[in-house]
DNA sequence: CTGAAAGCGCTAACAT
DNA sequence: ATGTTAGCGCTTTCAG
């Protein structure tokens, strides 16, 4: 490792190649007018040299930085691993970066990140969800650039949109539920104080059952988000000893609808044949495992790719009204519920 | 959003708090000499404005950036979620900002990533993975940054190590297996070209095999990295067909180990029974699954806590010759092995 | 504890 | 197609 040698600047890889430090920044530029054969020399020269071209002088010259800020709730999640994919592969062709940064399904720390990724420059700025700290709302608004907000629809945007409602798509499920003549259905999922999605989710069971004019208070709590496979495996235990008469479980994803799943191969539990299981997120062990899970699929990776579109679009002008792209969800019907 | 407002200064924070600039810069640091009047006063003229302190001038100037850039395989994988999860924590406390990027398992695309993430001036680089192209190799050598190569233990390391040998963890795994009496024992990976960790687990079962006298070839290919959990499941099913007598099947992660179980189980096929299945990385899936799972822990977020615990020591110059530091896998015994 | 001057390395703007 | 000049918004450095 060379940890010694000076930097090197344009002016050093000017000097080499016998041209003006202008001429080498047009040269690391792909589109730029200079003659094939300058430019040839100069990167050579730059490669000799080992020259390293310098972003945090031209972000600041340019007053771009080609970095787009992207905050997620957790970085260990497959769907919004999913999103940010599909971001990243609409983005890279045009030589945007993503600053990601995770959350831990905390407000604060959102805002915390969103000051931090703000001072940075972006060129625009992706969240996750529709609801903020008061602060973190105002800085937003202010900051000068696109803001999307993603996998929520809420009330009063701060600009773009692109998601779904959480609370419809759970309707969606309770009603199939109840259309198959189910009425004693219960919900697991977290402490509704941080996963602001998952409380969407289960204040849709609850509005879908009241609906329905049935019970809805068979919940039951897993702790704080994001619910584990264990965490569901935990809360599905206690379902089983506190009302065992239930006849389908909606749980706030597929990770703890697949513990919730164990619980029950461990227990000689029948599923579907005793109770019925349903998940969210249309992670891959719900199609694979056995019996394969019942789930909606939000759509993650569309998301991101659409959600990329709509930066370029913006960033071009070719769109400058707030956009509101909602999500259709997909009930995914397998053998875990019937 | 508002977005025509001017781009705002230290100066306009300066000339409104009735101080110099130095002075708004001064009180922007937490650490610097700065009155604590004066300083609220900056900060709340700074708030009244809507003052965003602009980092990209900070760091042209100070020649800092606080970023550190990460590139990691795929960032939906919970194992290498877990590794930046574990640095990210270490580094927060200290003002540092991830930079992360993923590679899709190709070293190409590793050498596209650290050319773009060492223009951006990061304060150290962090790997994964011991081998890369010649360029991008060069490029790390030539940064005048700390490098730390994860999840690996190069023969010639760059700067740094942190990681474990992948051949010598799966060899511990076939011993155990040929102490237990079977002999009979498959591998199902991946395209060995791409991963060059999962082709490491390979070579490992191969020798291992070979070691032991015993018969090296039912190596199953599930195709292009990552190896999903459909992937297992076929890759299992190819097995049940082809080598019908195998005894174990040891798969290069857990996720497949995951699939090909779930195939075994639509088949009727009696898991550990008749057939052994392994895998890799202590996902939380190989601990809830029924049977759970046999596996190889290689303590992802401690590499990626130490990681960060070096890199800070490094950058506070308590480190200065090339660290190497091994991590010890351990084997996970479970009821999928007996 | 506070201020003035200078400059980090690049590129916008204007020449030629 | 190439060069010259100036300056992006901070912070280093030196003074007081």
């Amino acid at each position: 490792m060379n940890t010694s040698r000076k930097t090197l600047t344009m002016a050093d890889v000017a000097r080499r190649a016998g041209v003006s430090p202008m001429t080498v920044s047009r040269a690391f530029k792909t589109d730029s007018s200079v003659s094939e054969a300058t430019r040839q020399a100069i990167l050579k020269a730059a490669d000799d040299l080992g020259y390293v071209f310098d972003s945090t002088a031209s972000n600041l010259r340019s007053q771009r930085t080609d970095f787009i800020a992207v905050t997620i709730p957790s970085i260990n999640n497959a769907n919004f691993a999913d999103t940010v994919r599909g971001l990243s592969e609409g983005l890279k062709p045009r030589g945007l970066q993503i600053l990601l940064g995770y959350t831990d399904y905390d407000m604060a720390e959102e805002e915390r990140l969103i000051e931090q990724f703000l001072r940075r420059r972006p060129e625009a700025i992706v969240v996750t969800g529709g609801r903020h700290t008061p602060r973190a709302r105002r800085m937003l608004e202010n900051a000068g650039i696109p803001v999307i907000e993603t996998w929520d629809l809420p009330d009063k945007p701060i600009g773009h949109v692109i998601g779904f409602s959480n609370a419809q798509a759970v309707r969606g499920m309770v009603d199939h539920f109840v259309a198959k003549g189910l009425t004693r259905i219960a919900f697991i999922g977290g402490d509704t104080t941080r996963d602001t999605r998952g409380a969407d989710r289960r204040n849709g069971f609850v509005a879908a059952m009241q609906a329905h004019g049935l019970d809805a208070s068979r919940l039951i709590a897993a702790g704080v988000p994001p619910i584990s496979m264990r965490e569901g495996a935990e809360a599905m235990a206690r379902l089983l000893e506190t009302l065992p008469d239930t006849e389908a479980v909606i749980c706030v994803s597929d990770l703890s609808a697949f513990g919730a799943l164990t619980e029950c191969q461990r227990r000689g539990v029948d599923v579907p044949g005793r109770l019925w299981i349903a998940g969210f997120g249309d992670y891959e062990i719900a199609e694979i495992s056995v019996p394969a899970l019942t789930t909606i699929n939000p759509f993650p990776r569309d998301i991101g790719a659409r959600t990329a579109a709509l930066i370029l679009d913006v960033l071009d002008g070719k769109q400058d009204a707030a956009a509101k792209i909602a999500i259709s969800p997909e009930l995914m019907l397998r053998q875990s519920t019937g």
